[in-house]
DNA sequence: CTAACACCGACTGTCTGAGTCGGGATTCAG
DNA sequence: CTGAATCCCGACTCAGACAGTCGGTGTTAG
C-alpha cells in the first residue's frame, strides 16, 4: 500500500500554493527549487491538476498557477483522484462498481475492500488543503476516533508475537 | 493506492480457513481450487503466513494449514503486514519513522501521511478474521462515523466539476 | 512405496511508476 | 523586436516490483 509520488508531490504542490496564494500567480520553477521537486515532472503532474480544475495557469513571463477555488474547498481527495485516479483500485471494491467482482457468490472480502475505500476516501475527503497548509494536518477529527485508532493499533500488535513496526 | 493481490489472495485464504476450521487441517489445493486462486502462487503466500505466526502447517499426506489462532485474535492488519510488509510505504509515514522525511523544516504533508496510516491501520486493525468470515464485514464500526465519511464523500464530489466515480 | 501434501529457491515476463527530453506556444520587459 | 521566463505537450527511457511459474525436496498417512 502506498501513495504514488505523484499524488504527494501533487499534493506539496498544491500546498505551496495555498501558502503563496497571493494574488499572483506562482511559478513552477520556484516550488520545485524551494521543495526540491524535479521540475519537469511536476510539470505534467500539474497539468491533471489544471485539467481537473484544481489550479489555473497564467502562460508567459512571470506566469504561474493559482488555485482555482479556495483552499479550504478542496478536498486531499480531489487531488488524489485527479493525479491517481480511483483512490483504491481493486477489482471489486468501491462504493458503485459491486458486480465487477467475478468470485462465485460469497465474496466476503468484497465488504472488507469496501470499508477500507471508504475509510481512505473519507480521510482524505473530510481534509482540505486549507487545513494542511497550516499545518493542522486535518480537520477537528474526534480525538475518540483517534485515540480508537491507536488503541485498535496497539492491540493488534500485541498480539501478533514480534510484529515489525509501521 | 491498492493493495496487492498477495494480501487480497492472502486474506482469502485465511477467511477460507476461518471458515473450515474443524480441528482437521485444510489443503491448500482445495482452497485453490474453490476459490480460483493459483495454487502454485499461494502457497508461496501461505508461507509468509505461517513465517509471521498466523499458521500452522502439517506437512504430509492429509495435511495442510490451519490458523495458529481463534479467528476472532487475527486481524487483517496482521495479515496484510505479514504480506506485504508495511501498511502505508511512503518516505514518512507511520507513527514511528517521523525523522526519515528528508524535507526541510516545514513538511506539511507529513502530518496527512501519518493521519492516512493511521486510519488504514485502524480500520485494518479493528477487523478480525471472524467478522470476515461471518459476512458482517466488520466490527461494530458506530453508524456515525459511517455516515461522516459519505458525508465527507458526497460533499467533495459536488465540490469538484465533474468527478469520476470511484 | 506411493500418493498427497507442505516447503523452497530460482526464474521469467509484463506492467507501471518515475522521471527525462526536446520542442512549441505565450506573454512581458527592455 | 528580441529575448527571457513561463506554461504546455507528446514521446521516450529505465528500473523495479508484481504476479506468477517451475522443478525439485521433505514428510507423512494409507
Amino acid at each position: 500500500m502506498k501513495l504514488s509520488t505523484r499524488a504527494e508531490y501533487g499534493i506539496r504542490v498544491l500546498v505551496a500554493l495555498a501558502h503563496a496564494d497571493g494574488d499572483r500567480p506562482t511559478s513552477l520553477a520556484g516550488i520545485a527549487k524551494a521543495d526540491k521537486l524535479p521540475h519537469a515532472y511536476i510539470e505534467q503532474l500539474v497539468g491533471a491538476l489544471r485539467r481537473a480544475g484544481l489550479v489555473t495557469a497564467t502562460r508567459g513571463h512571470s506566469g504561474g498557477y493559482r488555485l482555482a477555488r479556495p483552499a479550504e474547498q478542496i478536498s486531499l481527495v480531489d487531488a488524489v483522484r485527479a493525479l491517481d485516479g480511483p483512490i483504491l483500485e481493486m477489482p471489486c471494491a468501491g462504493p458503485d462498481d459491486l458486480e465487477s467482482c467475478d468470485r462465485p457468490q460469497d465474496c466476503s472480502v468484497h465488504e472488507v475492500f469496501e470499508r477500507l475505500h471508504d475509510s481512505l476516501s473519507g480521510m482524505l475527503g473530510g481534509t482540505t488543503l486549507a487545513e494542511v497548509a497550516a499545518g493542522t494536518g486535518g480537520p477537528p477529527y474526534p480525538p475518540a476516533v483517534r485515540r480508537r485508532v491507536v488503541a485498535a493499533h496497539a492491540k493488534s500488535q500485541a498480539a501478533s508475537s514480534a510484529a515489525p513496526p509501521n
